[in-house]
DNA sequence: AGTTGCGGGTTAA
DNA sequence: TTAACCCGCAACT
């Protein structure tokens, strides 16, 4: 019960900092990737860990400029909501992903609850002094360090990998609804058109 | 069409 | 100086 009493190698696992000029290299153990990293959380991932190599949260983090080639900074998006507060099955509300980039964002707030047709609205992070929370990362020799500032103030939105099935599936459906593939215009249409006149 | 990283540039505290 | 954010570019999916 009692989880103090740490050696000095345990502190310094501990106690670095993204801006340190050197940072732990006596890993003994790294962490297993975190999807949803929160609340100040600082994490040392192994160099091979294809999810820290990307830098990857579940969170909507979007890259934003720190003048720092050496450190990867992100901030949060927030989560897309229903502005009528609808309720799927189960009570289930709609926590949908923001699009990172700016103008598919744009267009994506134009777009209609995909549960009860009504405007969407997108609830901003907050939870960093107000602004969104940020995620540092640093390459560093054998290990990829994490560390995020903040704790989000709002639901989780949906993961990379469920807004895409989201995505694919509207694809689906409207495809299906469509014209029959390929019944457009033959190539002796196509020349006819652009026959002299 | 959307994600990710990069870096120049602006603005306000 | 610091931090948030805008913008366009390019690679990749």
């Amino acid at each position: 019960m009692e989880p103090e009493d740490f050696d000095s190698e345990d502190k310094e696992m501990l106690s670095w900092d993204i801006n340190d000029m050197k940072l732990p290299q006596n890993v003994k153990k790294t962490d297993w990737f975190q999807e949803w990293p929160d609340s100040y959380e600082k994490h040392i991932y192994s160099s091979e860990d294809r999810n820290a190599q990307r830098h990857l949260s579940s969170w909507a983090m979007r890259n934003t400029n720190n003048h720092n080639s050496r450190i990867l900074k992100k901030s949060c998006l927030g989560v897309v909501v229903c502005s009528r507060d609808c309720s799927a099955e189960e009570g289930r509300k709609i926590y949908l992903r923001p699009a990172i980039c700016d103008k598919a964002r744009q267009k994506q707030q134009r777009k209609r609850c995909p549960n009860c047709d009504g405007p969407l609205k997108l609830i901003p992070c907050r939870g960093h002094g107000g602004f969104p929370i940020t995620n540092f990362g640093k390459h560093d020799r054998r290990f990829i360090f994490l560390q995020s500032k903040g704790e989000h103030d709002h639901p989780k939105p949906e993961t990379k990998l469920e807004a895409e099935a989201r995505r694919t599936m509207k694809k689906v459906h409207t495809a299906s609804a469509s014209v029959p593939l390929k019944l457009k215009e033959s190539p002796e249409a196509k020349i006819k058109h652009t026959l002299p006149r």
